[in-house]
DNA sequence: TATTATTGGTCTATATGTAGCTCATTAAAC
DNA sequence: GTTTAATGAGCTACATATAGACCAATAATA
């Protein structure tokens, strides 16, 4: 019973979804990868990075990451080392922020 | 049975993760947005929310992505129209490579 | 200080993602 | 032209991701 909600993806998400997936692919094929050899280097089913390739929202972002890493598609257009810094630097702008949000009165949604 | 394999992640997969969590963390707290709002507008749960921002790798990559979207992540340091421009210029660049990739003979893994 | 929205955690039932096949089609290598 | 690896698609069973509740602890506001 209670049919399943299809919940509709946002025009930038689905196109980031598809440029991932086809940098993906074109990568792959560049590196003269085989679909298969790809998939066990990755620790995952063919058929996953079929979905992978092709966009597909409801696949695990820690298997998309590894496909893109195994065939070297650069995540936030940063290298190893940078990533790792990026995450001290937001760590230390996240303290400066409030623990919690919360709304002071009477809020409107004043978000644009 | 069939004892569940525990994958692991490459350290770059999961520094990316990580980062992209504690980015849509950053922002969402930045537009003073609480978790239980942003999960909403997302269409998702505020547990799910939690695991994102945590870096799960087992997230729905389309959740993550449209959260991020909400809350002002950029993907691929690109705005809106770049994606379409990306996606179409790697559809290019892909119908220029051979459909299928095939071992020459005797392949040896020279992949370096 | 008192109030209470916000958050983090846990738990359960259900929906669904994933692996692992199968088969047909395609296209590279010979 | 022939061979056959590579791909795309579909299927089932199992593992698990997710929603949605709950509660306790926290911290922002008054």
């Amino acid at each position: 019973m209670s049919r399943s909600v299809t919940h509709s993806y946002s025009r930038h998400s689905r196109a980031a979804l598809s440029l991932l997936g086809r940098l993906v692919r074109a990568a792959r094929k560049q590196r003269r990868l085989t679909a298969q050899e790809t998939a066990d280097r990755a620790g995952i089913s063919r058929g996953l990075l079929q979905r992978i390739e092709k966009g597909d929202p409801k696949c695990g972002i820690g298997a998309v990451f590894e496909v893109a890493t195994i065939v070297g598609v650069q995540l936030f257009n940063a290298d190893e080392t940078a990533l790792a810094g990026n995450v001290r630097q937001v760590e230390q702008q996240l303290a400066l922020l409030p623990k919690s949000v919360r709304k002071p009165a009477g809020t409107v949604v004043d978000d644009f």
